[in-house]
DNA sequence: CAAATATACATAAATAACTTATGTATTAGC
DNA sequence: GCTAATACATAAGTTATTTATGTATATTTG
């Protein structure tokens, strides 16, 4: 796991693209994805993700649709054309984001080497 | 400018990695020169810097040297044996944390490509 | 079949890392 | 002399989270 400051910032970010790549997903099966695709390494608690998911349907970025699996209630939510837009930004933007500051790093790196 | 979500986390690892490489340095000159190295995209604000580098040498990863230019006192600071120790620490995982959040967009990019 | 665990949603209080605003003082440029 | 840059500092407000708690159904295990 890693300290949670990091992933602090990314979240909105992983969401959109795991549903812009899955076309929809329900919120629990969001967090055991992520944690299956990073092997623990990232794990998303409910307390983070719902008001996250909740957020970005009233922002307009995501609609819902209620699935009865039994008695149990599914909520799958998937992009509206506007998430669309703001997932390829929001990912564009984190990439370019890591390429800075792998470049900060490296670049001290080899100040040093010479 | 970046999102100012992404920056947060990452702002002690940014710190730790100038001082080691650069062996000391005084507040602004560290804002100035991550402004300098990333074009602009990243700044960190004074608000956010002091207050770190406080908090860092609070918990004996920085220790501190006043010089004086005329009247004007320049605090540099430098790392302690334990903050060289630290800064490789959170270099690294930053590192590993930027590897795994790639591998989970490109690994969903790869998924819809086939 | 009872108990524990997993699935599936939700919210609210507390926390941490910032931003924004403000303050002080010296130095440089016009 | 005025403005901007240099150089420090702190405090209030914001925001995205963590931690804690709650509800309910479904599945596994003893």
């Amino acid at each position: 796991m890693y300290s949670s400051e990091l992933i602090k910032g990314t979240l909105k970010t992983i969401v959109l693209n795991l549903l812009k790549e899955n076309g929809k997903m329900y919120g629990y099966q969001i967090t055991q994805r992520v944690k299956e695709l990073t092997n623990g390494k990232i794990q998303i608690t409910e307390g983070a993700l719902y008001p996250t998911l909740h957020s970005l349907e009233k922002s307009g970025e995501l609609d819902t649709q209620k699935e009865y699996m039994g008695k149990r209630v599914r909520k799958y939510y998937s992009l509206t054309k506007q998430g669309h837009v703001t997932a390829n930004q929001k990912v564009n933007e984190l990439t370019d984001f890591m390429n800075t500051m792998k470049f900060l790093l490296d670049l001290e790196a080899r100040t040093s080497n010479g």
